[in-house]
DNA sequence: CATGAATGAGGTTTCATTCAT
DNA sequence: TATGAATGAAACCTCATTCAT
């Protein structure tokens, strides 16, 4: 008999491991070597597992959107009308959900010279862009704010305004506790309240 | 007998092949060879003038930046009150703009992991901010949205909200031609007009 | 308990597989793993049978030598006087005759910079022209062509041609059908009848 | 003014040196670190005038053909009417011959499973067989030898025989001084001349 | 000033071999 | 016996940097 593994939690592991080094060295300065050191295992286990590096680096970012899911997915669960609540896990808050959002940010920039990764990308945010637009018609069901007009162009605009406050949170944690990134959160969701009346 | 050069001409030939590089290639696909050979140099010339890689890459920054920088001030000295027109010089739209939007995106990733570039971002961004403030004063003075309680942070939502467009019509531009991206520009603008009255 | 397993039959079971893969990927393309995957074992089982990848890929050479001399045995015991059919049994025609002579092929490259490799060649060779020479004795009592003044030499003459039009064939299939190739043996074959009269 | 190189000669001193360690240490056992060791440069250098290892070991080829047809060119210039002397300049004889030719072995068995190699191999075999062919027509002229009804197949066959003795004479040097190959080539020839009249 | 050949460190990748099970 | 996960050495290759010209 074979050493006894677990496939799939020994790829997870590595997937991982990747991200915090991700998430601390950045993309570009990303090493198997360091991540083998992160894993505990060597180079040549990596690729046991992997085909090569490109595979790791999308293991790391399936894994981090993964993990975001299912913080969201709980969060949904446990409170289906916290909409702020429901936003706020894209957000750079809390140690845990930083990294995550750092590794998916930093495959904007690969994916912007990376076809494969922009299809990716793409899934993944009509994926998150659906669930956003679930939630804001549940707002309008609950009548805090009017239907929409055109519910993809609303949700796509919520979007963009979480991933606006994500980055610059996530460059300059410093300036952006918690509190101020889900203070421009509830700004903005107070001008959908006020705001949405007018069929825009 | 030195040939006679313009320091600073060849330095910024040198900076803005290297934006093309980055908007072509990505960050870290750039190589110094392929710099100069889109500036019509050697990298021994270019080792001339850049202390090192970074400063080059740097460099591309700077220069990305600066060009739109231009261009947004030839807009304002020609149409000071076109609020839309002003944003709009910030989002990825014309091939040039679109160029130089892909080379600033790249860097936020890089900047994830470099206190350096963190800080000349932060820089740049107070900066951008400040114009963006000035616009919303602008609007505010003509009536056109109520005078903000906290003007910094009502700046910072409007650029949260042209940095989430942007990225998403960079990542996606079959998807997000000009006039979705100006659309979801008014949007917002639409909900400031009609929600600014109950002082957010 | 230990499964019942036939020793011998696994290994060459497990030598079969690696003229498999020679003749797919050739010699220096080889590796432990696709052997293991050709013979439906892994690599760990391939090692219990042989010492190291060499061990592996002797054994590979001694089968498919081993399958032609058995394939030429079984010819000459069914025909002992058909020359050109017992000659041809040599070269690549037919699908499993064009891989065990691949593999033989494959070796010599090898053996030329590899001592011990050359020596089992050299042995090989000895019985393959005995059996040659044995061939050319039974024509000259036959009386079709004239007893040979250096029999070595003359069946070093026809293993000569053999091996040359063999590596031809092997190289270009398409322009070497088995006609072509016991057409140039025959020609040789005719120059034989007709000019060994004169005691070359 | 950059450092004043040869490129072309660079390149062929690479390629040289790359002969010299395929005829030592065999076509697998090539590492591109001995290769610069050889040549006198780094491996940094060797993938500066060639795009990868299997670039080296074309070139390397080219380089022993070229020699060898050098050899030849000036051999038929020299003596036109010298058969065996032309015919032998592609056996394994003298060192510098010896080692041009395991070279062009070398290759044989990498062609097996090579398309792009077997293209190259089946060009240069043309050439050579054309040269052949000239040298029977020339003795076919001189009443040497009948005209040849096919004189494809018949160069094909000497081509052959040479092909055959050469591996031979090259696996087992200790076996086949010079003058037992140039025994076998006259052997051949004088087939050809006794047998030819018979139209085969 | 400018060149670009050459360096060489350092990364990724391959793969024969080992060994706990 | 047999497995196959893991090792780790060694290879190839990249590319920022240097330097003779």
């Amino acid at each position: 008999m074979p050493r006894i593994v677990d496939h799939d939690s020994r790829r997870s592991a590595i997937a991982a491991a990747a991200c915090r080094v991700i998430a601390q060295r950045g993309i570009d300065g990303l090493k198997l070597t360091d991540v083998g050191t992160a894993a505990g295992c060597t180079t040549g286990a990596i690729t046991h597992y992997f085909a090569d590096k490109n595979a790791v680096l999308v293991a790391a970012l399936d894994h981090a959107i993964g993990a975001m899911n299912l913080r969201i997915e709980r969060r949904l669960a446990r409170a289906p009308g916290d909409v702020l609540g429901f936003l706020s896990e894209t957000l750079p808050i809390g140690s845990r959900g930083r990294a995550e959002i750092v590794v998916w940010y930093s495959f904007w920039a690969r994916a912007l010279s990376d076809p494969a990764l922009v299809r990716r990308q793409r899934g993944m945010h009509k994926r998150w862009r659906a669930q956003v637009g679930r939630c804001l018609a549940g707002m309008a069901e609950r009548g805090e704010i009017a239907p929409a007009d055109d519910p993809v162009e609303q949700a796509e605009g919520l979007c963009a305004v979480i991933n606006g406050i994500g980055l610059r949170a996530s460059l300059d944690p410093g300036e952006w506790p918690a509190r101020r990134q889900v203070g421009q959160l509830r700004r903005y969701l107070d001008l959908l309240r006020a705001g949405s009346g007018d069929g825009v």
